[in-house]
DNA sequence: ACTAGCATACTACCATACAAGTCAAGCGGT
DNA sequence: ACCGCTTGACTTGTATGGTAGTATGCTAGT
């Protein structure tokens, strides 16, 4: 009867190192694993009960993502938060959304108006301490708007490069300011339903150099998280 | 003495599998791999007289740029060129490196301006036959542009992700319009060394849907290298 | 007490063995 | 003659063994 392991989160119908790859990418993003901390092959293997080698797999996947650092014969560790390569990631998820905006503000049917207004009323309706389904929700409006481009390749881009974002995002605590980020999403969309390609442009890169303005703050109260290199 | 292995082309300094995804990328760019063809982990390592194990994960960066398909327990193959992924890439592209011109004109340094201009009248200097010397040129001069804004992270995104685009660019043939690629790369310096922000983006933008106008043409000309999709 | 050097317990990397699924060819029955 | 099943040679995915290199802590010598 020891086959049956007590639990097996793990797909059999998918390979097994996209999916490590998925959990730990999730556990880095949330740092439930730690800037800083060393992990090792053998140990994630053997808590997931699997072998080392799918888990070298999602190593490799998560270093070429910058979510952890390995080094030859000497271990890997998770990296620490870096101002500089946020700063990176978001230039190029602002070069990319800018340009799907303005496609979709030229094109500005009204049925993704429609969806997108919707997602802002759900978005008003999350409670101001579950920051992490607002979290969701803002995902899935950037999302839409690649999909409404026809897009899903850009899209695919942004996702594989925006989680030194995404680490941020989840340590920014403050509640008040979601308001401010549904008030941007107000704005882009406006800009789209009137056609306004310039003005949805300029809506949309404010919105997402929002990140700044808190990001310097954060570092400071998180030294811990972040490299020393401000 | 059958230790010295007949050609040994890969480092020890490097971990094999990295070097493994070079070649081969290389190769399918410059169609010594056909599209269409099927390979096979054992094939490769024997090949290059190694393990199956550095040649799989070279298949896996691969197929996570596009360049194969791995079916599981069925085979690899390498993957025909579609229009419509070119078109994504080249969407992508566009949208980061006009960014990045945005950045350089605004600065606009006399020692960038200068380097450019070098680089330029080295193009010109290339015989109308040696294509190969000018797609290396050229890939010089655009990731001067990311280096003299500081942008090395979005460059090395954008060259994650070119490779579908210069698949195509191996195929075409046609030395005539270098000249004219050459002309769009000094209008673009021109704008920069002005400052003109506007007119450099647009000349960039111009200048990277070029390949817009001859895809057409190269993919009827090469149905057996395109995947039937018009 | 303190330091130099060595043994040991790690690490990631590579090679090899095993498992599970796919496909095609060939044989046997109808 | 033709169709269906079986068998075997593939494929990729996973597990495990072995190797070289690193870091740490203990031991021995001063």
């Amino acid at each position: 009867m020891q086959n049956i392991k007590p639990q097996r989160v793990l797909s059999a119908a998918e390979a097994v190192g996209p999916q490590v790859y998925r959990i730990l990418r999730e556990q880095i993003i949330q740092a439930e694993l730690t800037p800083g901390e060393r992990i090792s092959e053998a140990e994630i293997a053997k808590s997931l009960s699997i072998s080392r080698q799918p888990v070298r797999e999602a190593f490799i996947k998560l270093s070429e993502e910058g979510l952890v650092q390995v080094l030859p014969q000497r271990g890997t560790y998770v990296t620490r938060i870096s101002t500089a390569s946020v700063m990176d990631v978001r230039f190029v998820r602002e070069a990319i959304e800018a340009d799907i905006v303005r496609q979709v503000a030229g094109e500005h049917t009204a049925e993704t108006v429609r969806a997108l207004r919707d997602q802002i009323a759900r978005q008003k309706q999350v409670p101001q301490d579950d920051r992490a389904a607002f979290l969701r929700l803002d995902e899935l409006f950037h999302h839409t708007l690649a999909a409404a481009a026809g897009r899903a390749y850009a899209w695919s881009v942004i996702e594989s490069v925006k989680a030194q974002m995404d680490r941020v995002r989840f340590l920014s605590v403050d509640d008040l300011h979601i308001g401010r980020l549904i008030d941007q999403h107000e704005r882009i969309v406006d800009a789209i339903a009137a056609g306004d390609v310039g003005k949805a442009e300029t809506a949309l890169r404010t919105h997402l150099r929002e990140i700044l303005k808190s990001l310097p703050e954060i570092a400071r109260a998180r030294t811990e998280f972040f490299d020393g290199v401000a």
